[in-house]
DNA sequence: GTGGTCTAGACCACG
DNA sequence: GTGGTCTAGACCACA
């Protein structure tokens, strides 16, 4: 499910923040939805609790996540997310990625076909609702 | 001329890598173009010469580079690229980024808008030709 | 009324102690007045009545409480309260956040501001009386 | 040099960042000074390195240090620090207690003494240099 | 030699 | 039973 790779230069506590990241962004994880707890999860990876913890918490840091003590930890509702200064990173870091692509050949249409299947999939994830 | 940041969590040898990176996609770095030797960088940047070999070895494996033996490293031709498989990945990378910037409410005409400033960016560099 | 924050990093007892210390603080609970008893607030905040005990106990502990057995609680009339020894704690923890906040660039006609909008803010409890 | 409590409820980490914070912002840490490095605090401190890490890991959050790889930790210089949201939730901290402490008796003129022992302690942080 | 990651395993605070 | 803290000790990446 994860698909964590061990041996990758990428930390794992990082690929797994990625992992949620995505999980939530593609409304698989629900607003508010309870995740597997810190041990739980640590069993079904066979990853040590502190690595699992240590992804939650940077999740908690960038705003995805809430923990509650006793409780477990849970999916930041979108429209709670401070997004505005986030949204501006995050653009600067699509203008480097586009400036690749274009040099190594991406065309206008090819963007838009992008930008059509990532809007799919998100709203793919909605209906599962 | 290359900015680094020192403050910033990567690594001095990835930030070269971007920047060089940078240069040749928005063809400041020409096609063959000879760049600096890494002692003369090295000390250009008051940087540990171990740092630039490193990035400079990156970019030979990346694909942007090349070097040839007493000589130095040189810019490697855009045709020459073997770039079908990298935009595949640069694709891949997009989509992901895309997802995120859509989550945090990225609207299809700002999109439009990224790409025609980075067309712009990467035309202005052609003209200093 | 209370407006809890499930999602806060603070534990809710610690966040029932600083709201019920604020309406004491605010006159808007008045000396020698009967707080609700553990069962209704507990139901009243869906709260389990562990967690409302636990602030209650803590508010006893530091003088803002009494409990009377088999009658409930109640609020500790100011002028009973051994307040010197608290004053001084309270200015030590003012120094230190003043220390930051001037570090911060907080100036002096704003902590004058923040003084009038806090006294202000006391003296409109009040006049419901 | 710390005084750190072990057995206190606040944890260790924690009590570390608030001092460190004191002493960067009492000047006695200069913007870009380089702190003692984990291991050498750990072994000073007799506390094990990674309660160190995470105390610098959270100062680096917080944005008063950055660390560099193989380099070690230092003090991010003031004018840097991104402190207009910060300052504003200090402010609401300082209301907050500023309220029980003029519940507590405080005067005004007590809060003006507090306030110029505050600028002194930081000036004499200052003269040092 | 520096910070960063990870594991194994213990104990505490909260609800 | 949950997240949070802490220790001891190992190994890696960076400069």
């Amino acid at each position: 499910m994860f698909d964590l790779d061990v041996r990758s230069r990428k930390p794992i506590y990082e690929q797994l923040v990625d992992k949620i990241k995505e999980l939530i962004i593609n409304q698989v994880l629900k607003p508010d939805e309870k995740l597997p707890s810190v041990r739980v999860l640590s069993k079904e990876l066979t990853i040590n609790p502190n690595t699992i913890q240590k992804a939650y918490r940077e999740l908690e840091y960038l705003g995805y996540l809430y923990s509650v003590q006793g409780k477990g930890s849970f999916v930041v509702p979108m429209d709670i997310m401070p997004n505005q200064e986030k949204l501006k990173e995050i653009k600067a870091d699509l203008m480097k990625l586009l400036a690749e692509a274009i040099y190594l050949g991406l065309k206008r249409e090819e963007l838009e076909e992008l930008y059509n299947e990532v809007i799919q999939s998100i709203e793919g994830g909605r209906n599962i609702d």
